[in-house]
DNA sequence: AATTGTGAAATTGTTCACAGCA
DNA sequence: TGCTGTGAACAATTTCACAATT
């Protein structure tokens, strides 16, 4: 068992994982989570392509980054493979998130049940508004983000969310920062600066839709699809 | 002026434009938008850069492929490269969008400024939830599910956002093509199958923060900003 | 002097094709 | 026989570097 992480250690400090493999390697475990529903014991690399459209070579290779994780002419056992992904990316684990603005897509996010399938667990809100503060959103209350920091670091929160307007959305990452958080996803449409040792994911709706309008408009054949 | 938009169209049909293009320059849009605000007149590709967190090269080459939008020695005009930007991204119009499920993430994308911003307006509103039907949200009333063909052919919907639960998302789109919808943008985490000339675009919200959760627990460089 | 526009070079990512194994 | 794992070939994308222009 030690071997096997051992070796996934050694292959990802040898190779550079590329962005497009990690965000296969979500639909993949998603895939596989189906699949081990519907009562699969074994899946090759074609019929995983299949489900996610991509290319069985192309599956083959994200997963080889990782280690050997099939068997020649059976394909790969379905559950171990869920199992050994969800320890790569790192969701065979609960994250304690903090999600900051709770207007129109905040409130969205707080009873997504996606992020709790998935290990993330928002248990901390915080607004700025006098009327949304000590108010209670699916069981949680709602703090003020003038105690932003001490709160932050008194619960253990790894991940957070923020869903303010792009106009404040600067001096929250700021404070962000500052109260030691590593890890953010960010649904205002603005760039934001923090330093290079956080991770800034940038979560851009009208962005797809601007896709679509493009695509619709210059009649090209971008019909790939990005998930 | 139709010099110019014979040049755009030339090279469209010529070249043929990448996936991350086209989403950079939604980014360059909004970057310009702002510019614009803060009262610039010109704009080097550096400055441009800077503020999207490229490169200017990229930028560059980016815009290049539609055409020469600067003045060598002294940038480009933001107004004027904000409107070329927005009629090449099909963005210069009003879009009509029906919106599918009128569930947690639904109800915030109907108040969601930033779609109306870009000139997608949610025109449209389905569910199949009896107690939602014929409510009201933001001024527009649920229709029935079921009569989502020819409502939808009734009103010049182009494009649907579909916000149902995963397993229904497959029926739910089956009927929106049928409809004759050419653009879909789907939130349901699920990979749905559509006819080759039907662009669909997947927003993914848990496969970001899956990215951040393998980026802590593998502690790799992939700091990369993904908008 | 500054900055674009763009071929060419470098790099990164994908697909091929086949040896190796159950 | 069927299917994985992977180096090598290929394709796409990014960066370089510089001539052209204001």
């Amino acid at each position: 068992m030690n071997d096997r992480i051992d070796e996934i250690t050694n292959n990802l400090s040898r190779k550079r994982i590329s962005e497009s493999t990690i965000r296969r390697l979500s639909l993949y475990y998603r895939a596989l989570s189906l699949l081990e529903k519907e009562g699969y014991e074994t899946v090759s690399s074609k019929e995983l392509a299949k489900r996610e459209k991509l290319t069985p070579a192309q599956v083959r290779k994200d997963l080889s980054f990782f280690g050997s994780f099939g068997t020649r002419g059976l394909g790969y056992p379905v559950a171990e493979l869920r199992r050994q992904l969800a320890a790569i990316l790192g969701i065979d684990r609960q994250w304690q998130v903090a999600l900051i603005g709770v207007g129109n897509i905040g409130s969205a996010l707080v009873g997504y049940k996606e992020f709790v399938r998935q290990g993330f667990q928002i248990v901390k809100l915080f607004d700025n508004d006098q009327r949304k503060i000590g108010s209670n959103h699916k069981g949680i209350v709602v703090s003020d983000i003038a105690d932003l920091e001490s709160e932050l670091k008194a619960d253990s929160i790894e991940m957070v969310v923020i869903a303010v307007p792009a106009t404040v959305a600067q001096y929250i990452v700021d404070d962000v920062v500052n109260a030691g958080i590593k890890a953010i996803l960010n649904f205002a449409p603005v760039n934001l600066r923090v330093p290079s040792d956080v991770y800034l994911r940038n979560e851009n709706m009208s962005m797809e839709l601007e896709y679509l309008s493009f695509a619709i408009v210059n009649q090209h054949a971008q019909k790939r699809v990005r998930t």
